[in-house]
DNA sequence: TTTACTGCAAAGGGTTTGCAACATG
DNA sequence: CATGTTGCAAACCCTTTGCAGTAAA
């Protein structure tokens, strides 16, 4: 992932000490771990990565780094939750494409054009139905090259 | 939901029989219940909605009912599974809209044309990815009308 | 020094499974 | 009648929570 790692460290302490919240020893391998995964990770992944960690810990610090922006939670697949760093983070705005077969994740963007018109489209959508769209998410479904 | 109902439960028969399983007291209230849910319904409505039903009974009929090809496993907000009935018996094309706050799975249909820029931008971003996109799922995330 | 955080282990909650009885084709 | 199906309850697995000790600011 081409992006800043020491912004985006600093990132995610601003945010933290912002909500009074502290950077700690078992925060930082799990924002490493985002980091360097390619993709939206699993917590078991995460956790797998630093076995030092306990799992509780994990779950916990997820829900703090969601909680003050600084990851974001990703629904995939019908089992494991995933989070990837926050695109206020990584300024690399992007959707996800998912493997309707085995659940894994993959990220894609859309052309500047495509993703104008696809934002067009969805707020006249929203306009006629119950729902406000902001197109906070956009998962696509399909089949990984890995599956048959 | 403006489908034969007869036909619909024809088309449910017809798969059942076609993959060896029995049409069962079981299963015609889970399809019966789907017919009349207006979008994605959890399991725990689903068993809620006919109490006489087993909760195991109610799982493994929908796992059977999906293999099958009656019904699609709709991925929403991160906690409960939801089931619809399958575009091939409805031949209602539609996509989701998903609360992102409180859960709740809505449904939407694009203008054809909308429809159709769609599925072509798609099928560029898969060829320019390791996925193979069939635009099989079209899930989005917003907020309800009924949340703030 | 205050209080957020950690680890451990136990509790929760949705989903799955083993098994004996039952019902469908 | 052969075998797919059902109910019940126990087993599973991921996730959450309580608590006492630890470490950030």
């Amino acid at each position: 992932m081409s992006v800043d790692v020491d912004e985006l460290h600093d990132g995610v302490v601003r945010r933290l000490a912002g909500a009074g919240r502290r950077h700690t020893s078992g925060r930082r391998p799990v924002v490493a771990a985002l980091v360097s995964a390619d993709g939206p990770a699993t917590i078991s992944e995460l956790v797998d990565l630093d076995v030092q960690l306990a799992q509780s810990s994990v779950y916990r610090n997820l829900a703090v780094l969601e909680e003050v922006g600084a990851v974001t939670r990703v629904v995939a697949h019908d089992d494991r939750v995933r989070f990837e760093l926050a695109e206020a983070l990584t300024h690399h705005p992007h959707h996800h494409l998912i493997c309707g077969n085995c659940g894994v994740v993959g990220d894609f963007e859309l052309a500047a054009d495509a993703e104008s018109a696809l934002r067009g489209a969805l707020a006249r959508i929203g306009r006629s139905t119950r729902f406000r769209m902001d197109l906070r998410r956009l998962d696509l479904l399909g089949t990984c090259a890995a599956c048959p």
